[in-house]
DNA sequence: CGATACTTTGACCGCCCTCAAGCATCGTGG
DNA sequence: CCACGATGCTTGAGGGCGGTCAAAGTATCG
């Protein structure tokens, strides 16, 4: 998986397979390679700008580019020096830690409205890659760093974001620590579920765009015991299989189960 | 587990014995109730305090307390509102997070150093019970709140440890889910033993104040395995388990197990 | 259409959990 | 001082959940 464009104006975008970006993500420029346009921007309320005024916005935009990628790109590697922090604001990434001998932990999926580059460490922690089409916005590391120590705002912002990914985070622990496969499983859909209904509303249709190794590497169990209790679960009518995630019939259920 | 004190000028620290706090802990004055000395503080430069200049000091002594307890207190319980935030200096607490039917997971252990109250949040995410006598400071949550927002670099700093934080916790994500029994328990030692190095200076011994029902509840595994794995790496002389801790032998085997 | 990646299903097995008992340590009260 | 109960630790025997291995089915894309 070599980075291409390391040096390049995409900084460090790379892609298993190669070139053609503009058409198959749709953008327009070509790669959505333009200032974003935060005022004009529809998760901006649920991500870190939300905090902004209409002048910090400007400043945002000007240390700032809009960006979109296809499936399968890498954003950024485990390892690497971190030199750009990153808004999503379409699609969905997998972020994973790898082990030296193969194995994976996926240690969260970034939504639209999510931020990385919390760690505020000079490598990244984890390696993202996008499931889906993707457009994000790209801040260099530095000057975000900076415009931080001036906007005592924004900083306060992140610390809140940085606290409720944190309490996430060991919620997550828990369902690693101490749930069944079935509870796992529950408990993911249902918090994914919760995650798109602050975007999208409440809806019994769950988008799924991860594939199903991609879950169980998140939740620390096979592919096929992932596809065996989803599989279990359909055929006891809690949701039903459609492309792309599950259409819930028994949310109850499901929250009992996820909850047990 | 009743809360004795709540309205106390302890706060809401708690046993499930009783009384007699003061000479059992052994602080002077009773309870150790007195205004912190940071400047002779022994961790400060290991904690939050550490970016502060000696006026800054002087306003965390002025809203702050120090205050000792002795082991199997519980400082405060996960769901009570979070009155005051926390800075152990001595000893080492148990942070756990309880489900309906009794399963726990042990979310870390905090160690002298140790901020809590990250969270940010009105009411606490966990239960924090100390595994050994206990000195800490403590501020009220609003008067620290306060404070950071007058004081960017406590922010900054306190910003520095969440995501620190946040990435010890993605790590402890990885050990959950995908690592063996003696894989975990190795990492959990490894973990552990350069925790101490930060505090105490690199060493053999790690201390272990905590039983090894928490260990297996922070490990997702039970106690007679978490047991049985200490025995038999002790068996195969990769140290030796000495009261309150293990001597280590075979460092290198140890982290070759722990980082597989 | 053929290649590739993803998903599903089945058969088997092993790691870790469960259940049970014995042992060590410690604080308490007679 | 020792008896005792409580708490924690260890060890053994057996079973089950989820992992491993294998193969077939399905979708996607060049």
């Amino acid at each position: 998986m070599e980075a291409i464009g390391e040096k390049s104006a995409l900084g460090s975008l790379s892609r298993p397979e190669a070139r053609a970006e503009a058409h198959r993500c749709g953008c327009k420029p070509p790669n959505g390679l333009a200032a974003p346009d935060c005022l004009e921007c529809a998760i901006k309320e649920l991500s870190v700008c939300g905090a902004l005024d209409p002048d910090e916005f400007e400043a945002l935009e000007r240390i700032g580019r809009s960006l979109c990628a296809p499936a399968k790109t890498t954003l950024f590697e485990q390892g690497r020096e971190a030199s750009f922090v990153y808004n999503l604001t379409s699609g969905a990434l997998r972020l994973a830690k790898l082990l030296p001998d193969g194995r994976r932990q996926v240690v969260g999926f970034a939504l639209p409205g999510d931020f990385l580059g919390l760690a505020l460490a000079p490598t990244h922690m984890f390696t993202a890659d996008a499931v889906s089409p993707v457009k994000f916005c790209q801040f260099p590391r530095a000057s975000f760093s900076h415009l931080l120590m001036s906007k005592p705002h924004l900083l306060r912002r992140l610390m809140e974001i940085a606290s409720q990914e944190l309490t996430l985070a060991q919620e997550q622990m828990v369902v690693l620590g101490q749930r069944s496969a079935e509870e796992k499983v529950a408990a993911f859909l249902i918090g994914m579920r919760e995650r798109y209904a602050r975007l999208n509303g409440q809806c019994v249709y769950v988008p799924l765009p991860m594939t199903r190794l991609d879950i169980a590497d998140y939740l620390g169990l096979t592919v096929e015991t992932v596809s065996r209790t989803i599989a279990r679960l359909a055929r006891e009518k809690v949701f039903v299989v459609v492309p792309e995630g599950v259409r819930l019939l028994d949310v109850a259920k499901l929250k009992r189960i996820a909850e047990a």
